[in-house]
DNA sequence: GCGACAG
DNA sequence: ATCTTGTCGC
């Protein structure tokens, strides 16, 4: 299988990418660098073996106190064209803070596995154009508990160099049994005989999610995050306001 | 060996 | 992810 990839930063991005806000709460300013780790992958083979290199840079420990959180998203039209959206909330008010949409194309055909390929580079372009520094990444997807150990929010984490997590809809790879009923219990996701993440119960009466260390952040602040983060859905703050933005752009 | 497999 | 109706419940 042969692939032909736009490198990081020069995605397509037909459309041009919006800034639909400023920052407007005096939040120190700032820009999110994006280190440049590794060159487009050309193929399969080629991507796994970028997740093998770059899994060793993670860091499972980091911060558990968090200022601003930031929620990412992407939101597909037809065959490759997509939207990415990242919304930056006041951690402890949940206010927004500040919004960007980047409208681009697909930089990788769907492998279970290598599904950060499809949505990085827009994703980067479009934290890059903050102009506040959050101080945590809320994605859409896994990271840890991922068949190299270093899915979507581990990838994110490693470039940007900040703390991550991901937040699951469905169940991807290891084992766990359902988390009891009640909001805020979990069971842990266990693959190879070691737990790599947790399914956990955000709402009463709903199917769990299924979150997972990105980057320099311990499972246990992941869960206490994504629960604060989920005072009333199923699904984190940052990630809704994120796929609200993507999906219909505003 | 075969199928399933984040979004 | 997306294509889709109605329906139950808060």
């Amino acid at each position: 299988m042969r692939i032909r990839i736009p490198p990081i930063g020069k995605a397509r991005l037909p459309g041009d990418g919006t800034c639909v806000a400023g920052s407007w709460k005096g939040h120190r300013l700032g820009r999110v660098r994006v280190k440049q780790l590794h060159s487009w992958p050309g193929s399969v083979a080629e991507a796994e073996a970028i997740q093998e290199r770059l899994r060793l840079h993670v860091e499972l420990t980091g911060p558990d106190v968090f200022t601003t959180v930031a929620g990412l998203d992407v939101h597909y039209h037809g065959d490759d064209a997509l939207s990415a959206a990242v919304v930056v909330l006041d951690a402890g008010t949940l206010d927004v803070v500040e919004r960007v949409v980047v409208h681009g194309r697909a930089a990788f055909p769907y492998v279970p596995g290598l599904f950060a390929f499809r949505e990085l580079p827009a994703l980067v372009e479009a934290l890059e154009r903050l102009t506040v520094t959050p101080d945590l990444l809320v994605c859409d997807g896994y990271g840890l508990a991922h068949p190299r150990g270093f899915g979507l929010a581990c990838h994110l984490g490693v470039l940007t160099g900040l703390p991550s997590l991901g937040v699951g809809k469905t169940p991807f790879v290891g084992t766990h049994d359902a988390p009891a009923p009640a909001r805020g219990s979990w069971s842990p996701i266990v693959l190879d005989g070691t737990p790599v993440g947790r399914a956990l119960r955000t709402r009463a009466g709903t199917k769990p999610v299924y979150v997972s260390q990105g980057h320099r952040i311990t499972l246990d602040t992941v869960t206490e995050q994504v629960l604060r983060l989920s005072p009333r859905f199923r699904l984190p703050e940052p990630v809704r306001q994120a796929d609200h933005l993507a999906r219909h752009g505003t």
